[in-house]
DNA sequence: ATTAGCACTCTTTTAAAACGAGTGCTAACA
DNA sequence: TGTTAGCACTCGTTTTAAAAGAGTGCTAAT
């Protein structure tokens, strides 16, 4: 059962009207708006038939028609074509990477910014997880006897803190002592990531360490950076959406969802894919669409992306998606390579 | 042109029944609900007088009364009893405070979560300004040649972290000397607050430092915490109150207005205030009602508040911020005697 | 001083009618 | 045989009209 060419015609046009006025349209609007060479009638055929097929449906038994979710898809698929973006606009996003930067975290809290601006929608920004990353060092500052702040720097130039306090005081030499044995484990490589440091603070600091062990592993971890959650909620109520922008704000959890959505599917790096609907599981997020790109970093990877409406206009969306996850792999690279020399 | 007895108690009823139902409330219905002791006609004669007095007023030609901003200020001030919590309100409130902190940043932040689970509606508790706040000490970690961790711990244990980019490296045998010598002239009590610690590592460091000037002043700054926001917002759309919370997330311009609002009035340590209307000229905020009461901390003071509608159950919830305040000096008090010995 | 009574006002609710955009089907047409 | 005009029918939205409710202010009587 096979899609005629009139049949995607009418298909793509419905969507276009759906895109731009989020409403259903009808055989004869639909003639008048987009030069058909045919009748009304004969449209209706055609709509009846898409209607069969699964693409097309109404909202009730005299309405118009709006695309589905398998019409949706179609569309992506096999109707759209990515723009790209103009030279003004690579103007725009290049200058934004130019200037100088030494650490990760800037350039992904900024391509988050960047996009919410460009698009108007919510950019959001995955961090490759932290927890994977190599530590390079880690610094106990002594604030007094009974509190510590630990810095944890990893290789990629992420830096968390967190505030330890301590159960049985410690002198600020004592402290230095354990700091200075930790760096010297981290230097000699026989510890990497964040569990194997956590465990090595434990056991040399412990019993010290006040509910050390849930504390830190919760609060320090990859990060995301979300700008302009706001902007896609618009006309919801607070009522409505509090419970996901709390889940945003606890940062729990967030990261889970998505990289389960990534795992969920073959990612091309660099390739553009949306999510939306059923794929796109995360509790209040249902009628949005996402549209992102998987970036690699290291070892592990991060996702850049926007959510937006579900109409929106994916064409632009993509290629500006796809332009600034090349962009931010370029000065990743740069970043990973001036660490090597 | 004083009030008369009765007229207070009409005038109260009213009030109750605004504060119950928010709504109009007209004189047959007062009669009814409220056992006053005569007729309709009477008490319409009442209510047209507390109108001449501006102290209720008429929504529409034909409709009841509501209280206007003066009589809800009368209420407040003369008809209202502030309402002592119940034994096991304060059980519950002193369990919370029990668990012994070192530091007061965790003590305001669980104030700021419990008024605002007690209340249901948003709590806030803004710091003593930091940048008034004698500096302890001052950290600066080495995370690589160009880029460093400012770690600056205040009298009260207040610990804030900045991350400096610098423009030039600097090596950490360097960093560490600098740190030194800011440390030293700290000991020596030759640098007190903020200001001038600034302007010391901005002599020490400088040109190292960039953009150093904007960032650290604007960010290290007296923090606020506030819990629930939401709540109050529950049923406006997320487009309208975007300023506002965005306002509450940029953390810019809150501190400002709050202190000016207490600039404004006499405040006794420990009295519970009320603020709404054209007294609280938060943008976003003028159908809200802030309860709240000064607390003092060294040389500085300090908010802690409940932001919650207009119409709330303001007997009880001020008798809880009183409470509370109570409890939040106590343990300040404590922290600081700690402190001495 | 209080109160019953009444004409009047204004908002809210309910009901009915009219409208508009669309559909599916049938019969005619090139 | 694919295309189209025509028409009866549907269903959501808008408009209009009427009725109901809750109150008020004023007057005259108690």
């Amino acid at each position: 059962m096979t899609i005629t060419d009139r049949e995607k015609q009418v298909l793509g046009a419905i969507i276009d009207y759906y895109l731009t006025f989020g409403d259903t349209i009808g055989s004869r609007t639909l003639v008048k708006k987009y030069n058909i060479g045919f009748s009304s009638a004969t449209i209706r055929n055609v709509m009846a038939d898409l209607e069969d097929m699964g693409y097309i449906e109404k909202t009730h038994t005299s309405s118009g028609r709006v695309p589905t979710d398998m019409g949706y898809k179609f569309y992506l698929h096999e109707l759209l074509k990515i723009e790209k973006l103009s030279k003004a606009e690579r103007d725009r996003i290049d200058l934004a990477y130019e200037r100088k930067v030494t650490e990760i975290e800037s350039v992904l809290k900024k391509t988050s910014s960047l996009l919410s601006k460009l698009t108007s929608y919510a950019g959001i920004v995955i961090e490759p997880d932290f927890k994977r990353e190599k530590i390079k060092k880690v610094e106990l500052v002594h604030i007094d006897d009974y509190l510590v702040m630990a810095v944890i720097v990893s290789e990629n130039m992420s830096v968390r803190t967190k505030k330890l306090p301590l159960e049985h005081g410690i002198a600020r030499t004592e402290l230095d002592k354990i700091s200075k044995e930790i760096n010297e484990q981290l230097r000699a490589g026989e510890v990497h990531n964040h569990k194997q440091v956590e465990e090595l603070i434990l056991e040399k600091a412990n019993p010290l360490l006040e509910e050390f062990e849930r504390e830190i592993y919760q609060d320090i971890q990859g990060n995301f950076f979300l700008n302009n959650a706001a902007s896609i909620f618009q006309d919801k109520s607070v009522g409505e959406v509090q419970e996901t922008l709390e889940m945003f704000n606890r940062k729990k959890g967030v990261r889970e969802l998505f990289e389960s959505l990534v795992a969920a599917r073959d990612h091309n790096y660099g390739e553009v894919n949306v999510a939306f609907g059923d794929e796109l599981s995360i509790p209040g997020l249902e009628d949005f669409s996402f549209v992102y790109s998987v970036y690699k970093m290291g070892a592990s990877q991060g996702v850049i992306g926007v959510i937006g409406p579900r109409r929106m206009a994916y064409s632009k969306t993509m290629g500006l998606v796809e332009y600034v996850t090349r962009e931010v792999n370029k000065v990743i690279d740069e970043i990973e390579h001036k660490k090597e020399k």
